[in-house]
DNA sequence: TTCGCGCATGTAAACGGTAACATTGACACA
DNA sequence: TGTGTCAATGTTACCGTTTACATGCGCGAA
């Protein structure tokens, strides 16, 4: 391993010397800058990060914590993510938990070891073990789109998910629907109960019940969406519209109905939540909710940066706009 | 910051005795391991991970270079090397290439400065600048499904291209067609040569013709299929089967050829590669090449691993089993 | 009793940088 | 000529661990 001192005693300087030629070149005069840099070609010298890592007390690292790696929704946040950080000189340590609370306790644990300076959270648990959550007290955490449950109001970047539902309900009434259903994500997450709040609200103004059993579901999966519509169908009275929580149970709803022998739009709506890319292109494209995941995951590495920085918290929480796009899985209500 | 020092005075031991209560426990006797155990916990210790690595010269820890965060393909690999990575204790640094060569250089150059121990190459460039190149020379690093273009071979995961593009031509054959197109990905790869090697030595095999103008794409995207699909369907000739090079630009060819008012597969077929998650669920579900994705990359991971222990090289090259999953957006030929 | 062995622990030198402080010398100015 | 200033460089302490080596002590064997 070729180091400092070698580079040094090549370029007959300081290892100071070397140091200061990489680090601060206009301290250094022309003659032993030429010199040093010379040496270094000469070496081949890399820096050591880790070494200047631990002088510093940095590690210039970001450990993002994904329940799962196949979702492109969460994807694109980390595309978000990857692009600032490396435009804010940090670097991305990839945490797929599986939505596994031990791989959570490890990986979050990271910035409690130095190994990381901060952690982006797209899940809503609270990712840190018992063990840890005194020390996690002060930590630099940000949360997207999912809030985390602790009593410490971390900061998130997320949709109005209450209005981009009201949107969806809308829409769909606005065809004049009248017998709805919803195949949700992640139970007791802020995200199933803020989308569930927001259709009630339409529909309660429109007098039109909506009870628990239209309400199925559990993940964000297509085998959920199938699953989901499976159960829809063997109820009494056939949903007319589906609400589904994001686009991959949209997809799966999609195939099921199909499979069913019947036609999306025209005997049931389909509507989904993301706006994923394959959404637009498959038959019929999806009526859904476009959230901005590209800029959410660089809205959360500047708020965490800005943390890790010791600046301090403008806003805890930050409301992107969503968009609602309309395709062909949605259109009339049958009669 | 409470470090080990801190943990040594509270104990009243020195600190050789706090990290060997630690790292090895054995070598310390039961009344001063939980001395110093209980004043790690009372003063929140946690060893800082840089200044260990620092010591060792090991940061346990690689860095992927993927070309597209957003492939989910490239995802269940990475998925494969998360799992791998994390059993075996290291981390995984995600670097978003998006095929940028200066983006290749800056993550691979963490390899050179200690960030990283070794890295595994999604794509088929050799990601090191010309100035690191000969720095490069012996570091660990491992390709998987495309080859590194360099003189050096460096160990590849891969799968049989070449067989799996004959498995699906003879599929094709089987049912009758003539007219073949393909939709190409990356241009200048291994994996176009294989795939493109395969399905001409069976076609001539049965003396069809398949020229330049039936091959088009350049893109691994669903815009590529949709675009391909268009210059297919304008040309005198139009092909009655579609190799697509990979999910999703089957999907784009899908749907392109669907506006076109033509349907799938009974005017034209359409086979694609990967077998991603969606491609069971898009109607017509795809007919394409299972890759064990999840697998190549946990192997990845080892072989990575064994070549940053320095143990010899056993292969340098792997390849994978595919398997050919008939589904229906390939049948018979139009009469 | 003495010697030697081995266990438990302490001391201090690494690891590879960085940066505060010290030193040197050239130069300007009185 | 003496003094002060400043730029360029060297010296050295330090970041937080780990670990080779040193030390001390108890115990069994001779």
């Amino acid at each position: 391993m070729t180091n400092i001192k070698k580079v040094s005693e090549l370029a007959g300087v300081s290892t100071a010397t070397v140091s200061r030629t990489l680090k601060s070149p206009d301290q250094v005069s022309q003659a032993t800058r030429e010199k040093v840099l010379e040496a270094v070609k000469a070496a081949g010298y890399r820096p050591n990060w880790l070494a200047s890592s631990v002088k510093s007390g940095r590690s210039n690292t970001i450990v993002v914590l994904v329940p799962n790696l196949v979702n492109p929704f969460f994807m694109r946040i980390i595309g978000g993510i990857e692009q600032a950080a490396q435009e804010k000189g940090f670097s991305v340590l990839l945490g797929d938990t599986q939505g596994s609370p031990e791989r959570e306790h490890e990986y979050a644990s990271m910035v409690l070891t130095n190994r990381a300076d901060g952690l982006i959270q797209l899940d809503h648990s609270f990712p840190f073990s018992a063990a840890d959550a005194d020390l996690a007290e002060d930590l630099p955490m940000v949360s997207v789109c999912e809030r985390i449950a602790s009593e410490k109001k971390y900061p998130v970047i997320e949709l109005d998910n209450y209005a981009a539902s009201r949107a969806l309900a809308h829409h769909l009434l606005g065809y004049g629907h009248k017998h709805f259903a919803a195949i949700v994500g992640q139970i007791s997450s802020q995200i199933y109960r803020e989308r569930l709040a927001g259709i009630r609200s339409v529909l309660q103004e429109e007098q039109i019940p909506f009870e628990q059993a239209q309400i199925t579901g559990g993940a964000y999966t297509i085998e959920a969406g199938i699953a989901g519509v499976e159960h829809l169908l063997s109820l009494p009275q056939r949903p007319t519209a589906i609400f589904c929580f994001n686009d991959d149970i949209a997809i799966g709803a999609v195939h099921a109905i199909k499979k069913a022998g019947l036609r999306v739009p025209e005997d049931i709506s389909v509507v989904g939540f993301d706006n994923i890319k394959v959404s637009a292109f498959i038959d019929p494209p999806l009526t859904t909710v476009d959230q901005p995941a590209y800029d959410m995951g660089r809205r959360a590495v500047e708020v965490l940066v800005s943390q890790i920085r010791g600046e301090p918290l403008v806003r805890s929480k930050e409301v992107l706009p969503f968009q609602l796009i309309e395709r062909e899985s949605s259109g009339p209500a049958p009669l």
